[in-house]
RNA sequence: GCCCCCAUCGUCUAGAGGCCCAGGACGCCACCCUUUCAAGGUGGAGAUCACCGGUUCGAAUCCGGUUGGGGGCACCA
């Protein structure tokens, strides 16, 4: 039994697309399932538009989801690992050309000098006619004295794939099977450009053969592009893979998941406060299912479980809450350090904008998980959710200071008086949760006010905020003094108010 | 335009002839819990399984067609 080889072929164009990042994941998943070798090339031959910063980008996505690879470069610009290399197709050239070369020499591929003119005129041609663009096979048959007299003046030829006639048929994994008639593959596509630098059609089918891969798992837009790569394969003399083609991840009009219409850079998710352990469980969801109703998986529990089987056919839509849901179940699985370490990054970036005045350190930050890791859909939240424990001036709105059934008045005196309680039953020492919430209520009770209102007029005094942890953990959080002095604060800036 | 693929609640999906007048999850709505917000619990609304015709004793499941949607048709990847 031959060993399954699978690879991710990303090209340096942009940033790590969900997209992307999807297919490898399913590529990464079914090699683990199978005990077999997940590969990763870089597809680098549009050096027009590919950088080393998207290299760097599409790398580190990578390891940060955790889809670690067997062989490939390791980090932008690193050294490859592995038996079949390099693993960045500008280093394959030498490759591409033998196997030109070799296509050319057998006249199976040949030398085509159309202009960029001519062919435009050919393709209004077609569209004029209605009917499909296909290369019409003007160089197809050029004489030997031809092509010599077009090389002698200065003329290089891009390369042409002689596709020959007949159907062409697969069994794909996921698809079942399909058959391409290749009358309606546009003619003889050309894999070389008159440059000499390949073109992907050609290199993934080169660079596909020499590394032995066994399943070509792509995306289903990939799916038309298949009979030009078999017929490929079998120009080169070369198995054809197996193939799997995946349903594509949609927006949410059900077009191609897209830039303009969606948010479809990891690094962006992961700068929301996405966690990687969500967004593995919910791009593997993204057109698999387990089969039950089981769904918060692990990428281990991925690995152990996934199969083309469950592959669904037909498009998926990102469900972006569905993600946040998934994330909120993700972050509350996290261990206490775990997340301490994960949350600083987002703390730093509340500091550096000015929106909180110090860093809590781990212990505070500890201290502090039981009331916060529950309420936490992102880790970008965490400022919006405790950020008032970090700012020095708290100048709540007055407004907000006044709850629905009460006046100024009313809240100036809940607030005083709720002061002094804590100030005088509650010891700096021992100011604990359990022994501030009695005596509050007692308060509320003997005043006849509603507990609800007394608290959130507390509530919003010490925080600035109508929805906050529990409030007693946040007075708690707070400590004494600053508790006490954001009521004098909170009293003193309803003074102004009327009423 | 041509070729290919697809089609179960708004969304992600279970379902591989009878277990389904279709199950789960997200979202939504109630209620419970409750000092707010979450989380959690319970319940609910939500799909004539796109449509039509066949095959079959029986179809979401098989076949054909229709409609709709998507993708592909470059000297991009």
């Amino acid at each position: 039994m031959t060993e399954t080889r699978v690879r991710i072929a990303p090209s340096p164009t942009g940033p790590l697309h969900i997209g992307t990042a999807r297919t490898a994941l399913f590529n990464y998943l079914f090699a683990r399932r199978t005990g077999g070798t997940f590969i990763l090339r870089l597809e680098d031959t549009d050096v027009a538009r590919s950088t080393v910063a998207f290299e760097e980008d599409i790398l580190t996505g990578l390891h940060w989801l955790g889809i670690q690879w067997d062989e490939g470069p390791d980090s932008a610009g690193g050294e490859d690992r592995g038996p079949y290399g390099p693993y960045r197709q500008m280093q394959r050239r030498e490759r591409y050309d033998e196997a030109a070369r070799d296509l050319l020499a057998r006249d199976l591929a040949y030398p085509c000098y159309c202009t960029a003119e001519e062919l435009e005129a050919d393709r209004k041609a077609h569209e004029a006619a209605h009917e499909p663009p296909r290369y019409v096979g003007r160089c197809a048959n050029l004489t030997a004295e031809t092509r010599a007299a077009k090389e002698a003046s200065g003329l290089r030829g891009a390369l042409r794939f002689r596709v020959p006639p007949g159907v062409v048929a697969f069994d794909d994994l996921v698809r079942g099977h399909v058959e391409i008639d290749a009358f309606n593959l546009g003619g003889d596509f050309v894999i070389v450009r008159s440059d000499g630098t390949p073109l992907y059609h050609f290199v993934v089918v080169v660079d596909d053969a020499a590394m032995d891969i066994s399943h070509v798992i792509r995306g289903e837009d990939h799916l038309s592009n298949t009979p030009k790569h078999i017929l490929l394969f079998r120009a080169l003399g070369h198995d054809v893979p197996a193939f799997a083609h995946l349903p594509l991840i949609l927006n949410p009009d059900r077009t191609k998941m897209s830039k303009r219409k969606s948010q479809t850079a990891i690094s962006d998710y992961l700068a929301q406060g996405f966690i990687r352990e969500a967004l593995v469980n919910y791009l593997a969801l993204l057109g698999w299912s387990t089969g039950t109703e089981e769904e918060i998986l692990s990428l281990d529990e991925l690995s152990a479980r996934f199969d083309l089987e469950h592959v669904q056919k037909g498009g998926a839509v990102f469900d972006r809450e569905r993600l946040e849901w998934l994330n909120g179940q993700w972050i509350r699985k996290l261990e206490p350090d775990d997340l301490i370490e994960r949350l600083e990054p987002f703390l730093q970036r509340e500091l550096d904008a000015g929106r909180i005045d110090r860093l809590p350190d781990p212990e505070e930050l500890r201290g502090l998980l039981p009331i916060v890791q529950e309420r936490l859909p992102r880790l970008d939240a965490v400022g919006d959710l405790v950020g008032f424990l970090w700012v020095d001036d708290l100048r709540p709105d007055p407004a907000l200071l006044v709850p629905k059934r009460w006046d100024a008045a009313t809240t100036r005196d809940g607030l005083a008086t709720a002061r002094e309680t804590i100030a005088a039953t509650v010891g700096a020492v021992t100011f604990e949760a359990d022994e501030l919430e009695p005596p509050l209520r007692a308060l509320a009770e003997a005043r006849g006010w509603k507990v609800g209102d007394l608290f959130m007029a507390i509530r919003v005094a010490v925080t600035g905020r109508t929805a906050t942890p529990p409030l007693f953990d946040t007075l708690v959080a707070l400590g004494r003094d600053r508790t006490l002095a954001r009521l004098d604060r909170a009293i003193e800036l309803l003074t102004d108010v009327p009423g």
